[in-house]
DNA sequence: GCACAATGCTTTTCCGGTTCATAAACCGGA
DNA sequence: TCCGGTTTATGAACCGGAAAAGCATTGTGC
């Protein structure tokens, strides 16, 4: 019933619970002869070291934090975050390192959850997600010592690591190819305009659209949910002129935008084209199915895991660039017919 | 930069490291006035506990575990798992309990992560889900001497305390719903067959026709993917004479279903109706909205943790019953028109 | 006025590992 | 045989907090 300890093994081994630790641990200090011995003693007790003890002493926790902010009701909608969030265990398996979870309301609160947990060296380090322009929380865990990533873009992560897919690229890539099916009038619908990667998104967009010799480019923003983005999209679709094409910022938008284009009697894609960031199951299963802007989420958490891992330990970033997203095209795009 | 301990408080207060640790857990020992000194000095420092400190006597974690088996392409796509982790951490928050996550493949490696959590000291409980029949994590968790509590029916749960809702039930008002709308033939594509709930809502859904007096009612097994679903609804849709309502296991799937639906020129809900179980934004977004069995997720997860909490304490589970599930109609869903 | 209890704080021990200083044993070479 | 150096092992300190035991001081009852 109770756990072994290194002291239970040192009696049973007949040394002293100082080379236990060593042989265990694989450090030098013991013979070889002696290491097996221990080892076998230990596996046959079903030894594990406590972890508390190991933190006291060693002052690590084998842990990292990843702190979600967004209402609940936000976050079980988009498939990002489980697939970030499986992404970065898979790295994490590996070095037996454990990821604490929460999921908080606001920017303030995730600062707090920051603080207890350091304060508490319940964890060695963080990813921070989500950031926005001039983010608190860069310069709250850089005042902690804390060290942690950014899963975002390395404008706003000041000195902090960060992980990141070029945007840019895959915008001007979206762009081109609706230009080339003849579209002349697309619009956006984006996510939280306080988030950096939306400003970034906007930043790409205009910047495709005006190279791609595109005129009006209308922006909405919305929180990322289904009735915004419908909203968005009866706002864009009453313009005159009106776009022939839409890039959301997620599936859930673009789903309820297409729902609302063949309620204004819009057929998709021979009176709208619609494109989908980040591809899911969703843009799958609906009819038309959704051109999609695909990501590997998972990667793209391992690689953040990694990355911090690599912090802790005192290693530099390894710096590897995020493979890229690509343009996934479906059903709901097609050359302009007029 | 280095973590305040209660020696540091101990010494700018004067008094021992003992004083210090009474005054501020809130136990007799120490006058008021010294405390609400030491608790000042406390504050000023900005003192946390080190929870490896506090665990390596106390014996306590302070911190629940939650293993996902599923693998992840699975889990993003259902919002259930964030929205039930939200609503554990809500209930956690009171307590300054954390959250343990991980994502495993198979049901061995969920057992293998309990081992290693409990051996390690690094949780003092968990949450187990998906419970199927015969699960041995059921016993392992026993043997092993964990609290566990189990979201889902008390059937599997052995000795476990059981958070549940009672599915039955909307089962029945599902299918009397439908009965009423004068459907005679009703579907039901289900999820995963090995898990407990899947069996349960069969047997309800069984059940429930042949209280209703409905004639042939066709389960169709899935593993919650759009593809399944699209598949499993083809089929369905193929038999003669073929169902005229489906009742889906989750949103995604009944999606699916939708598209192939209207695909196969079957208006919804003229030529077919829909019911997903399991409300989202989603449901919301498609056209036409669907008809859903909702119930409060987060709510199940706060009572899951709550009741976890209990059984770490030593007390007894409260026993209070889940507030059930309801079935919200929608546009999927109409009177038989032949 | 004395036995006895409550109060308020200190000392000590403990939790389970890690790590350092130290020492014994061993080794080859002079 | 003695010596410097390596290998192998030991004992004890330590990490930060919890809690039991110890010890004055003050208060209470008779």
């Amino acid at each position: 019933m109770k756990r072994p300890t290194i002291a239970d093994i040192a009696r049973r081994a007949g040394v002293s619970k100082g080379a236990v630790s060593y042989a265990l641990n694989g450090r030098p200090g013991v013979s070889e002869e002696t290491r097996a011995r221990i080892r076998a003693i230990a596996q046959e007790l079903g030894w594990r070291p406590n972890l508390a003890a190991r933190s006291l002493s060693g002052s690590r926790a084998d842990a990292i934090g990843l702190v979600l902010c967004r209402p609940a009701r936000f976050l079980g909608v988009e498939p990002f975050f489980m697939e970030l969030v499986s992404g970065v265990e898979d790295e994490l398996a590996a070095s037996s390192c454990a990821l604490m979870l929460q999921v908080v309301p606001d920017r303030q609160a995730e600062i707090a959850v920051y603080r207890r947990w350091w304060g508490e060296g319940r964890v060695d380090g963080a990813i921070l997600v989500d950031l926005c322009a001039a983010d608190p929380r860069v310069a709250e865990v850089e005042r902690l010592g804390m060290p942690a990533v950014v899963a975002g873009h390395p404008s706003g992560a000041g000195p902090l690591p960060a992980v990141w897919s070029d945007e840019a690229a895959v915008m001007a890539e979206v762009i081109g190819y609706l230009a080339a099916l003849g579209h002349r009038r697309v619009a956006r619908v984006a996510g939280l305009p306080a988030l950096l990667h939306t400003r970034i998104r906007d930043e790409a967009f205009a910047r495709g659209c005006a190279a791609a010799g595109l005129g009006g480019h209308p922006v909405e923003h919305t929180d990322y949910t289904g009735e915004e983005g419908a909203r968005a999209t009866r706002l864009l679709l009453s313009a005159r002129p009106r776009p022939t094409a839409i890039v959301y910022d997620n599936d859930i938008m673009a789903v309820a935008g297409l729902s609302v284009a063949q309620e204004m009697g819009l057929a998709v894609p021979a009176g709208l084209s619609i494109v989908a960031w980040d591809d899911s199951p969703l843009a799958r299963v609906v009819r038309p199915p959704l051109t999609a802007v695909t990501r590997d989420v998972p990667a793209y958490g391992a690689h953040a895991a990694r990355t911090l891992l690599r912090v802790i330990a005192g290693e530099l970033p390894d710096g590897a660039p995020e493979p890229p997203a690509r343009l996934l095209p479906r059903g709901s795009t097609a050359p302009l017919s007029l």
